[in-house]
DNA sequence: TTGAAAGCGTTACCAT
DNA sequence: ATGGTAACGCTTTCAA
C-alpha cells in the first residue's frame, strides 16, 4: 500500500485538507505549517496519486498528444521534448498515434478529451473542415500545422528554404532542382510557397521543380532520374528520407555526391547524419516548438484567451554536411581577385 | 461532463453496481441484462474512466515500461508494439525513459510501482546486484536482457550471428571481421559469446575480432581502419549504427561496398534500409518480443507463478540487402562444375 | 442475480 | 489559517 496524503498529514499533525493545500500550493497555509508538511512528505517518500487527484479536482494535469507515427523520428523527437517539458510543468503527456489515418484523429481526441486538460495535435493531415468540431473537444494547439481556428506553433519553412538556397548559391550553384513532395500534402504545399518566394529572392538562379514524389525513400529513388534529367548541379529535396532515396539512386546512376551534384534535405532525421556522404539538411526547431506548444496549451488549459498568443513561428537552422560542395566547374568569382 | 457509469446504468434501468459488473465481466449477471447494459453503453458512447476505476479496484490495468532512450528506433519499436498489444488486452502502458542513467531506473520504478500492475524493463544496463531490490517493486519482466531473478524475453543472438556468418560463408567469404562493441556492455558480451560459438561451427572460416568501439556512428568510423587492416573480405558489425559508421569510413578510404568488402549489421534500424548501399542486417523480432513480454507480465500481474513461463527466446531474421556480395575473387566452387 | 452502501486518495467547499 | 465533510467515478463487499 502506498503512502497517502493522510499519512503525511498525520505525521505533520495537520488535517489532510491542510496537507493537500500545502503540497499543491493552492489556498492559504501558514509557511511554517507548509514546511512541516513538505518535510513529512519527503521523509515518508510520499508521491501524490495523480489519478485520485484528477478525479476530484476538475483539472487532470494531463495533456494528450496526437501524432501520425511514432516511428518517424520527427514526431518521436517532438513527443520526447513535449513530454520532458510538460513534466517540468507538472503535466503528464498521453501519446496517441493515428497511423496516418485522418479519421482516427477526431475519434481519438474525443475519447481522450474528457481525461485531459488539452490536446497537442501534430497531424498535418487534418482537413480544415474537421477543425470546427475539433475545437469543441476542449483546448487544443496545433504543432507544425497552421489553422484559422486553433492556435499553432510552426517553423518558418520559407526561411529554411532560403537558408538552403542561399548556401547553395554561395557555393556557386546556379541551377537548382527542387524535388517536390506529394501533391496533396499540406506540408508540401507550404514548401512550394517557400520555393516560389526563394525564386523571387534569387532571380538569377534557376530553381526548377521536378517530381512530386511520395515522401518515402522510394520517392527519392524515383526522383533521382528526374533530377539528373533536369541538368541541375544541386537538389533541394522535399525531406531527408526523400533525399536519402535520391542519394541512393544517384550513386546507382554513377554520379558522385557532392562532386557531381549537391543534395540538401529537410528535417535532420538521424539517418541524415549517418548517410555517406552525410546529408546537409534544414533542421526544424523541434524541441523549441514542442516547448512553445506545451506552453500555449497549458496557458489555454488554465483559462487564457487564445487571441494574444495564437501563433508562434520558430526559425529553422541549416546543418551543413558533406553532401553539398561547389559545382565541378568551380566557384565562379565575381569582381576582381585580390590575389 | 463525461458520461459516467450511472448514466449507463440509468439507461439500462439497473444499478451502477450491476452496470459495472456487466461491463467488466466480473461477478455474475444475467446475460440479457448484460446485453442491455452494453447496448446502453454503446448508445451513450460511454468510456470507462480508467483512473477512477483503478482507484477503487486494486488493479490499475496499467503497465510501466522503462527504456533507456526513445529516440533509439530499437526501443521506439519495442514501445510501440508493447503499447499496441497491451491495448488489446485492456492495458495502458506508461513509458519512462532513463536516458541511459542506470541509477534513475530503480527510482523511476519505485515511483511508478504503486500506480501500475507491473513493469516491462528494457534497460540492458541494470546491474545484477540491483535486481534483488527490483523484484520487491512488484511484477516485472525484462525485455532483451537476461536475469536469474526476473522472467525475461530475449532474442536468440547466437542464431542471429550464425545466420549472418552462414550467409557470408555461402557467398564465399573465408575471412570475416567482427567489429566488437563496448567492453562493458552486457549486450556486447552476448554477441561475443555468439561469435565464439560461430567460430566453432565454422572451423574453416577465420573470424577475427577487431575493435571494441563505442556503439555509435563514430565508433564505426574508428573501426573502419581496423577492419581494413584485418584483411577480412567481410565484416559483421556490433550493430547497424556502427555498421553505418563503418560504411562511411570505408567509402572515405576508397573501398567499395560490397565489391571490395561486405558489411552486415545488427538490429535493422530504419537508417539501414536507407543507406547506400542498403545494409544487410540481422533483424530482431521486436514486435514479437514485446508481445511475449506483455503476455508474461499480464499473467504475472494476475497472479501467475513465474516459474513455468520464466524465459522466452525468439529467433531473429537475416535481412539480406546490397551491402553483402561474394568477395572480389569470386565464389570458390567446390566439387565438379556441371557446366 | 441484483441493489445499497462503503470506500479508494484526493481536493473543493464551507465552516470555524 | 485550518479542519470537517462531501464528492469525483468506479468497483466491491454485503445483504436481499
Amino acid at each position: 500500500m502506498a503512502i497517502t496524503i493522510r499519512d503525511v498529514a498525520a505525521r505533520a499533525a495537520v488535517s489532510p485538507a491542510t496537507a493537500s493545500r500545502a503540497l499543491t500550493g493552492t489556498g492559504s497555509v501558514d509557511p511554517a505549517t507548509a514546511a512541516r508538511v513538505r518535510d513529512a512528505a519527503r521523509e515518508l517518500g510520499y508521491e501524490r496519486n495523480p489519478w485520485a487527484s484528477s478525479l476530484r479536482g476538475g483539472t487532470t494535469r494531463k495533456l494528450a498528444m496526437i501524432v501520425p507515427d511514432l516511428m518517424n523520428p520527427f514526431f518521436a523527437e517532438l513527443v520526447r521534448s513535449a513530454q520532458a517539458y510538460a513534466h517540468e510543468l507538472g503535466y503528464l503527456v498521453l501519446v496517441a498515434e493515428t497511423d496516418d489515418d485522418a479519421g482516427a484523429e477526431l475519434e481519438l481526441l474525443r475519447s481522450l478529451s474528457d481525461r485531459v486538460d488539452g490536446s497537442l495535435i501534430c497531424t498535418p493531415q487534418t482537413a480544415e473542415s474537421a477543425q470546427g468540431r475539433l475545437v469543441d473537444e476542449g483546448p487544443a494547439v496545433f504543432l507544425h500545422r497552421t489553422s484559422t481556428l486553433v492556435p499553432y506553433v510552426i517553423s518558418d519553412v520559407a526561411l529554411g528554404v532560403r537558408l538552403a538556397v542561399e548556401n547553395l548559391v554561395a557555393l556557386g550553384h546556379r541551377r537548382i532542382a527542387y524535388l517536390d513532395g506529394p501533391a496533396e500534402s499540406w506540408s508540401a504545399g507550404l514548401r512550394r510557397v517557400a520555393i516560389a518566394q526563394a525564386r523571387e529572392e534569387f532571380p538569377d538562379v534557376d530553381i526548377v521543380t521536378v517530381g512530386q514524389v511520395r515522401a518515402r525513400f522510394e520517392g527519392g529513388v524515383a526522383g533521382g532520374d528526374l533530377v539528373i534529367a533536369s541538368g541541375a548541379t544541386a537538389v533541394l529535396a522535399y525531406n531527408d528520407v526523400v533525399a536519402l532515396g535520391l542519394l541512393h539512386r544517384l550513386a546507382r546512376r554513377g554520379l558522385r555526391v557532392p562532386d557531381d551534384i549537391s543534395i540538401v534535405g529537410f528535417d535532420d532525421v538521424p539517418a541524415a547524419a549517418m548517410a555517406s556522404p552525410a546529408l546537409t539538411t534544414v533542421a526544424q526547431p523541434l524541441a523549441e516548438s514542442a516547448r512553445a506548444g506545451v506552453d500555449m496549451l497549458v496557458a489555454l488549459a488554465r483559462g487564457a484567451q487564445p487571441a494574444d498568443r495564437a501563433v508562434v513561428v520558430l526559425p529553422p537552422t541549416l546543418v551543413v554536411r558533406e553532401s553539398t560542395a561547389p559545382p565541378a566547374a568551380g566557384l565562379p568569382r565575381t569582381g576582381t581577385d585580390p590575389v
